[in-house]
RNA sequence: CGGGGCGUGGCGCAGCCCGGUAGCGCGCCUGCUUUGGGAGCAGGAUGUCGCAGGUUCGAAUCCUGUCGCCCCGACCA
């Protein structure tokens, strides 16, 4: 029943993928209405449909981290800069990229302030007060935040000089409680990421070069974009004793002894709507996971005749049934448009499931269903509407999240060789699984001849035991996985 | 921070080289006919040409300065 190749290419006004998939990212960013350029050099304004998708994403991962046993609480937007300087690597890491609050008022400040590029230092303020007794640990909170980092280069979604995130930051009486919880995290990040954003990613640690200012260890999830490169979806890190002993995060342990607390933090932001955006969308505009959607169904009426009187008030009943099962749905009764200019319009914003129901249908009881993901359109009896609906939804999710995983593995190579590593970063690249030494001068002499990347080492990948690096000939210690990166 | 591009009705652009009183497409408003893949016709509204100086009888156009934005690279969620 798929009418594919009826469907005439009407221009919508965004430029081919293949033609230039960043030019292609920012079209649909602005016809869909997800964001728009601010006055503000590096910031946007979140649309109401982009800020829906947001709002979406929050209520999925809000909902993990109370599972998890997280609760949430809010840090001030302003850091005095004594605070911000008290970890060495993490003022080198942050103070080129901070805004600075010189002035209150027409008064000059005694000490400037910083506005947050991120909350370690203030929250590891208030924790040493906080903590005194091993009973006070372990502290899980998790805060809903904008930060600002002046960035030179911005991107709608990706990087911006203000971006919306959670920070999630523990702190804990052991290290390996610490370790644990920087995983479980992740875990949390990758479980969001595919069942929710239908967006398949690998987990793994960082490099030494890639770590956060004053980690540990930085462990991320890194999902792959249809041009090829890779997205840093979300990181965890375990910041071990380092901010503990800065901030003077200290109790009395079991034992009696004074300690410093071993904290974490985590964060995904904003940015996984950029990811959603270029894992999943085609020519036609966006293409949403049903469980991000703002709207999963639209119902386009079919305008004739005496329409309003037999069309809309199915339509409209059909609309309350799906609400009442919690499908969130918008009937597009507008009768300023055609039904063919909505039927593009929503496609290019991405709506899995489009009804259109008209005369026609009425007589036979049915609708029809499009899909978004596939184009095939369903003809689908009235009787057991809904459930089909829920099903239907149901299987996009699943097949956006199986075509993503295909791409993923149709794009990820495996080379030993150098000479076939740069050949394969020089066209459209995606994941290169190579052994690598664990050397600095190897991870940036390939950054510099190729662009790429060690996005991280998986957990999942194969031990490198009796291989060589694949830049320096050396005994390798681990396959890592490169790509060009956003 | 380097390289490139652009500021002209709401949006996208032309006009600038060669100065002469601002135009096109889309959108918007009104009306009628339409509506199962971006409707048609008719009528209509919207501009201190980024800003500030200068040259000139006359500047969107030439000159000087300035501000801003976008894109591409080195750095970063």
């Amino acid at each position: 029943m798929s009418n594919e190749n009826d469907i005439p290419d009407f221009p919508t006004s965004i430029t081919p993928q293949s033609q230039d998939f960043g030019r292609w990212y920012i079209d649909v960013v602005r016809r869909a209405e997800l964001a728009d350029y601010s006055p503000v050099k590096g910031c946007m304004v979140i649309r109401p449909y982009g800020y829906a998708m947001w709002e979406l994403i929050q209520q999925g991962l809000d909902k993990r981290f109370k599972a998890t046993g997280h609760v949430n609480a809010y840090f001030p937007l302003l850091i005095p800069e004594s605070l911000l300087m008290r970890e060495a690597e993490h003022v080198e890491g942050f103070a080129p990229q901070v805004a600075w609050v010189t002035h209150g008022g027409t008064e000059k400040l005694e000490e400037r302030l910083v506005i947050r590029p991120t909350s370690e230092t203030i929250i590891g303020t208030m924790y040493a007060k906080w903590i005194q007794s091993w009973r006070d640990l372990p502290i899980l909170i998790n805060q809903w935040a904008n930060v600002v980092r002046w960035e030179k280069v911005t991107r709608l979604f990706l990087r911006t000089t203000e971006f919306l995130w959670q920070e999630g930051h523990t702190a804990h009486e052991t290290a390996e409680e610490a370790q644990e919880e920087t995983l479980r995290m992740l875990g949390v990040y990758k479980d969001f990421a595919e069942t929710e954003l239908a967006m398949p990613v690998m987990d793994g640690q960082k490099t030494e070069s890639e770590k956060f200012a004053g980690a540990e260890r930085t462990y991320s999830i890194e999902a792959l974009m249809r041009d090829g490169r890779a997205l840093q979806a979300g990181t965890s890190h375990n910041l071990g004793q380092n901010f503990s002993k800065s901030y003077e995060i200290k109790f009395q342990a079991r034992d009696k002894s004074v300690q410093y607390v071993h904290t974490t933090s985590w964060g995904v932001s904003t940015r996984l709507i950029g990811g959603v955006i270029m894992v999943h969308g085609d020519d036609g505009g966006l293409i949403l996971p049903p469980k991000i959607a703002p709207y999963q169904v639209v119902i386009v009426p079919i305008p004739r005749g005496n329409w309003k009187e037999t069309v809309l008030p199915k339509a409209q009943s059909i609309q309350a049934e799906l609400v009442a099962r919690g499908i969130r749905v918008f009937l597009d009764d507008r009768d300023s448009q055609t039904p063919g200019w909505k039927f593009n319009e929503w496609e290019l914003r991405g709506v899995p499931i489009r009804m259109e129901i008209g005369p026609k249908d009425l007589e036979k009881s049915q609708v029809v269903l499009a899909r978004r993901d596939t184009r095939e359109k369903l003809f689908t009896p009235m009787e057991g509407l809904v459930p089909a609906v829920e099903e239907l939804l149901n299987t996009i999710q699943r097949a956006l999240f199986e075509r993503a995983v295909k791409f993923r593995d149709a794009h990820t190579s495996n080379t030993d060789s150098y000479e076939e590593f740069t050949s394969i970063m020089d066209g459209r690249p995606g994941f290169v699984i190579s052994p690598w030494c664990g050397s600095d001068a190897c991870e940036a002499a390939i950054k510099t001849e190729t662009q790429a990347t060690i996005r991280n080492i998986p957990f999942a990948s194969e031990p490198a035991t009796g291989k060589a690096c694949v830049k320096c000939g050396s005994s390798a210690t681990v396959h890592a996985w490169f790509a060009k990166s956003y």
